[in-house]
DNA sequence: GCATAAGTATAGCTATTGCTATAACTGCGC
DNA sequence: GCGCAGTTATAGCAATAGCTATACTTATGC
């Protein structure tokens, strides 16, 4: 820490400030996990029953129900989510565009997975983590390759 | 949830046991993510300059250095690390071996998305993250790939 | 219309991951 | 050998994300 930028060419190790970008991003990526995961989730139930419930959302999280309350009042206070006590849980114009942000991105992961080798179930459960971590550019990559990759 | 698995076409869901599957395995990779970096970064700092101290792990992972020691505390006690008050940090068996298989894992990750056809720069920052989510199976999709594209 | 089941809310707990402020220790320079 | 800069340790705080237990509300069956 105490000398210039090139002076021990010894090790694998880059610049320190460019390092901690890498872990920045990350952190930040992780900070929003959660959120990205309900509202796309939220979403899906809407259009597959009209409604969502916490029950049903904490039972596809794999998570308790009081949890999921936490949750949604956390969204709800960001303005991602309202909710009518007793009643489901709705997305607001905010929510609806985060979800479906969330959704494509999550789907172009999946099938790029599966376009590279990845067996479809290993695709699904990878993708859930890597989603989070994928940026624009990365995206339009990953976009690109299932494209060309794909026999339709 | 009070139907029989196939009752409701409507939607884009899948089965809720199956897709609490894969939550549950992004939540345990996460769960992990902050071990692996710190193992990792440790072992890339005795390689660089033969000692990992505290301030420099801070640097580079972009937090405050009572963060760093809080956690180097915690790797003590699960046996991945050994410190020495006021000397530097340094690796067990164990943390030697996790070093060896996270700084593995992220160096395919980072080579694979560069073979994808992302930037450098991108890959190093969207690696950090996603390394910690591409299990066994994924992992060898990307280092076959990898492999075939490299003008060696 | 009432009992009961299902769903939701709330309280209170723990662990993790971050922070700031400050105290204590070590190693060097002189 | 002493002082001081650098490093580490510790205390105390906050936010997030989970849990169990329990109370409350709603919906449904009869
Ligand atoms: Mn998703
Ligand atoms: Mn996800
Ligand atoms: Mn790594
Ligand atoms: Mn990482």
């Amino acid at each position: 820490m105490r000398e210039p930028p090139s002076s021990a060419p010894e090790g694998s190790l880059i610049d320190p400030e460019v390092h901690v970008e890498s872990f920045r991003q990350a952190r930040e990526a992780r900070r929003l996990e959660l959120v990205e995961d309900y509202v796309e989730l939220i979403a899906d139930l809407i259009g597959d029953g009209g409604e969502a419930r916490q029950v049903d959302i904490a039972a596809r999280l794999g998570v308790a129900q009081p949890t999921v309350a936490k949750m949604l009042k956390r969204l709800a206070e960001d303005g991602l989510v309202q909710q009518r006590p007793y009643r489901g849980v709705f997305l607001t114009a905010a929510g609806e565009a985060l979800a479906a942000q969330s959704r494509e991105r999550h789907r172009i992961v999946e099938r790029f997975l599966c376009a590279v080798g990845v067996s479809p179930e290993t695709a699904r459960r990878d993708a859930e983590g890597i989603e989070h971590h994928v940026s624009a550019e990365t995206l339009d990559a990953f976009r690109r390759f299932a494209d060309g990759h794909s026999d339709a």
